[in-house]
DNA sequence: AGTTATGGTCTCATTTCGTTACCAATAATA
DNA sequence: TATTATTGGTAACGAAATGAGACCATAACT
């Protein structure tokens, strides 16, 4: 044995970490690493969404707009075109009147929904053991602004 | 059979499809959706990327920011703060000087790695694909910029 | 006395985001 | 005929988040 059991779990598979060690050794900046390339982009406020409001079947402009419920058009417009310039999302314009488009998965856009649905399962899962972490924590942080004041 | 073939392939396992459904059915805006309630926190520019320099082993402040380059000490602080309060990674001071502070996962900052690990491996299969589906989408842009000059 | 090291905080400029108003074209309504 | 509603945006502006860099306390070392 040539290393000590120091955790008792869960611990992150070991080949995972090879291969964020590979990846950090490729140097982890924004300009040279395509993980960050990539997740930079879809790691904003509301790309995942969308991706997720795409999953079972193409939606209009208005249909995301009021399923998403908090979003502005702007925004809407905005991070519909990022995921249409990555190749994620493709917009179809009927020119009719009133215009009416909508937006599909690509391909590309689909395989991203496998590993994010994981992400999201796991969000759920976990969300009360993190609420819970955050009113301990919030509470620690009131004691000690009482102490220090 | 009830359903046609539309689409080739990759399909969104219809499984994962119904979780979102669910999902949305609950409501999807930010003030009662668990999902976006954690995905909109480690859902930022720099969580995911420190959880990863944190999946081997603990590290100190400066051996992090040593290791992400481009990230101020005020994000980084910042961040791990967020990461504190999420229950997702724990903060130890040796009160020495000068002072030395760690910083290591938590089990549940572990358990995070597992999907996260997924999105990755994503990234950096498909970031050539994107890189490309950028440059077309821009260079068509430009075209038709120059045409409606 | 001056330098170095750590883990931050503070201030200010830049960037990104959200809110609201507005537009074009047509069809339905009054 | 004039009015209004509808759709998929864009433009302008204020608010919020982010980045760059100076600064700080403490002690060991030179």
């Amino acid at each position: 044995m040539t290393r000590e059991h120091t955790s008792n779990l869960p611990k992150v598979p070991e080949e995972i970490i090879q291969h964020f060690d590979q990846w950090q050794a490729e140097g982890v900046d924004a300009s040279n690493c395509p993980v960050r390339d990539v997740l930079d982009r879809i790691g904003d406020k509301w790309s995942v969404l969308i991706l997720m409001m795409l999953a079972r079947e193409p939606r209009r402009f208005s249909a995301l707009n009021k399923a998403v419920g908090d979003i502005s058009k702007r925004m809407l417009t905005q991070t519909l075109r990022a995921l249409q310039r990555d190749g994620l999302v493709e917009r179809t314009v009927y020119p009719t009147t009133p215009p009416r488009v909508d937006y599909r998965l690509t391909d590309l856009g689909r395989s991203a929904l496998v590993p994010l649905a994981g992400l999201i399962v796991w969000a759920d899962k976990r969300h009360e053991e993190i609420r819970t972490s955050r009113d301990t924590f919030d509470k620690e942080e009131a004691v000690a602004a009482r102490l220090s004041a």
